[in-house]
RNA sequence: GGCUAGGUAGCUCAGCUGGUUAGAGCACAUGACUCAUAAUCAUGGGGUCGGCGGUUCAAGUCCGCCCCUAGCCA
């Protein structure tokens, strides 16, 4: 039995996200998270909210809340969505947690003393009427590019520009609107990622099994222009992990906090410890997660993220540990992932375009959702979401080949044997091609399933359930019958036995139609099947079943017409 | 403009280090079956693998140039 640490990027805490955000992180590393459980492997999988930085202030601000309260309520909603797609997080902590704090000083404090955080005076825009200075978005004018005059100090919607805050031309605060400015200095920490480049790259360049997503990435960040650059890691806001703290290596930064970036990732690890405060476990019990020197040093860390994230996984969080010169595990294996389009566009949170996590559980059950997105996954090139699309992969995949094959079965068999696995019997030659043939196939599975080969493992189960109506349509039990009841019976057997098999190896793509399947089967066995043959005898003579309800209801065209309409514009 | 990743059947996509008549699912056509959510199963039609040139006995697969798409950066 091995140890697996499974992370998924963290959901920012401003607002619902979109399905091309789950599909991006959080729903592959569940997939892989259930997998490895059922493999008999001990999973650690841990999920959090990204709750600093400027765009939860704003929000806030304007959802006329305090930040603590906002950010509370967002982290219940994500909480509630996370466990309505039925995301088996050990943990989904909070980086605004008193464990993320601590831990976020710790690394600071560390990486101080080791000389890889350096002090550095910048002129900043500072407003007088808030009394305050104004990073980023807090700073508003026109754009010196386009004259647009909603531009942000970081960049203009309009043109897409990036800016410095003191380029912008009218500049006015967007907290009070006051254009009563001025350009103060300041002080700001620095991590010093320079010195850090050649560890970094030594230990990009060993990871040569990743996908050429990630390594591309992070080389790219790391050769191109001048490379790696060092990285800003406070900001002037006052919703954050404090900057001055008792022992901190540097003085003068009261009323800052660290950048957002700095102390989301180190969330990880927090949340590892959140989940021991949460199960009332020692120390001990989350450091072998983390901590090479008390027992992590045979867990392998995967993390899941979209391409957006992966200079931050792949640089700034390895210098953060590199630089630390403490004995914290680094990722082993990075899985990342290009974005799911919206019907021709781009799924947008700021436009609110496309579908969102509650918008999709009100209109369909989690599995049809996770089917779609996993078999679609977005691995090797940005992919399209398109309602044909969903209602044909639903349609045919969850409801003819799956769904109707266990309603074939089990209705054939409370007609002709009643309610109970048939006795009697022996089973074919076409028998014993179905299961060479499965055999074949749930090894593939699990080939793919262990090397994050996400569409492949789905393609590959799909084939799993349609082996099951080949085998029934060509051993006919329902004409066998009519001249030899045992001999159906035994075929009758071995299609009720496919539905316990199927159950078990599709749990980690849809979780609830797999529970209901093995509660029609009235089975609480979920062993994992070693050799197919064995796994097929497990419901022996005599079992009660129950016939299910309909597993998957199909989409109608008027439904698919509907939501279409419904989803076409934008999110109010 | 630079960088990265792509451009393969109507649609969504597989095709590792170059090697027999280029594959899958869906859609389409025909047939089989009737246990089942008008579901299932079989067979078939359909592609000059973005374009041009090159290397090679042999290229979708390598090289060069060009066109198009997406993303990132400037």
């Amino acid at each position: 039995m091995a140890r697996i640490l499974i992370t998924s990027a963290i959901p920012y805490i401003n607002g619902i996200k979109h399905l091309g955000n789950l599909v991006g992180s959080q729903l592959p590393a569940d997939l892989y998270a259930r997998y490895m459980r059922a493999r008999g492997h001990e999973v650690m999988f841990i999920c959090a909210t990204d709750e600093h930085g400027t765009p939860a202030e704003l929000a806030a601000a304007k959802a006329g809340m305090p930040v603590e309260h906002y950010c509370a309520e967002m982290h219940e909603v994500q909480k509630n969505l996370a466990a309505g797609f039925r995301l088996s997080f050990d943990h989904f902590g909070r980086s605004s947690s008193g464990r993320n704090h601590r831990l976020t000083q710790h690394f600071a404090k560390a990486l101080g003393e080791n000389g890889f955080i350096e002090e550095v005076a910048e002129r900043q825009v500072f407003s007088v009427a808030d009394n305050r200075f104004l990073p980023d978005r807090y700073i508003e004018g026109t754009c010196p590019n386009c004259g647009y005059d909603k531009a942000r100090g970081d960049q203009c919607e309009n043109c897409t520009k990036q800016l410095d805050p003191t380029d912008l031309i009218n500049p006015r605060s967007a907290i009070s609107g006051s254009t009563e400015l001025e350009i103060r200095e300041t002080k700001h920490l620095y991590l010093k990622q320079k010195s850090l480049k050649g560890e970094i790259s030594a230990w990009i360049d060993s990871k040569t099994d990743w996908p050429i997503l990630t390594t591309s990435i992070a080389k790219k960040w790391l050769n191109d222009g001048e490379g790696l650059q060092d990285r800003g890691i406070t900001r002037d806001l006052s919703w954050g992990v404090p900057v001055q703290f008792p022992g901190a290596p540097w003085q003068g930064m009261e009323g800052k906090v660290f950048y957002v970036w700095f102390d989301a990732p180190i969330e990880y690890i927090a949340a590892t410890a959140e989940w021991a405060d949460a199960t009332e476990e020692p120390d001990a019990a989350w450091e072998r997660w983390w901590r090479t020197d008390k027992g992590a040093q045979d867990v392998r860390y995967v993390q899941f993220m979209g391409k957006d994230n992966v200079p931050f996984h792949t640089l700034s969080f390895p210098a953060t540990i590199m630089g630390s010169r403490e004995p914290w595990k680094l990722v082993d294996y990075i899985k990342s992932f290009n974005y799911l389009n919206y019907d021709g566009g781009q799924f947008s949170t700021s436009q609110g375009r496309g579908v969102f996590m509650d918008q999709a559980l009100s209109i369909l059950p989690a599995d049809y959702w996770r089917w779609w997105l996993l078999s679609h996954a977005p691995e090797n090139a940005d992919s399209e979401f398109t309602w044909e699309n969903f209602q044909v992969s639903v349609n045919k995949d969850l409801a003819d080949v799956l769904g109707n094959f266990v309603s074939r079965i089990t209705k054939f068999c409370r007609s002709k044997y009643g309610e109970a696995v048939p006795a009697g019997g022996q089973t074919g030659e076409r028998a014993a091609a179905l299961i060479e043939e499965l055999e074949g196939r749930v090894r593939a599975y699990e080939g793919h399933m262990e090397a994050m080969e996400i569409r492949k493992a789905a393609t590959e189960l799909r084939a799993i359930w349609v082996a099951g109506n080949e085998y029934l349509q060509s051993a006919a039990p329902w004409t066998v019958f009519k001249e030899d009841p045992e001999r159906a019976a035994a075929m009758v057997r071995l299609g009720l036995n496919l539905i316990r098999l199927y159950a078990i190896l599709s749990e980690p793509f849809i979780p609830d139609a797999s529970a209901k399947m093995l509660s029609a089967m009235k089975c609480t066995d979920r062993t994992w099947p070693g050799p197919v043959a064995e796994a097929l005898t497990v419901l022996e003579p005599g079992h009660a079943f129950e016939t299910p309800e309909v597993l998957f209801a199909k989409i109608a065209d008027e439904e698919r017409e509907e939501w279409q309409k419904r989803f076409s514009g934008v999110r109010t």
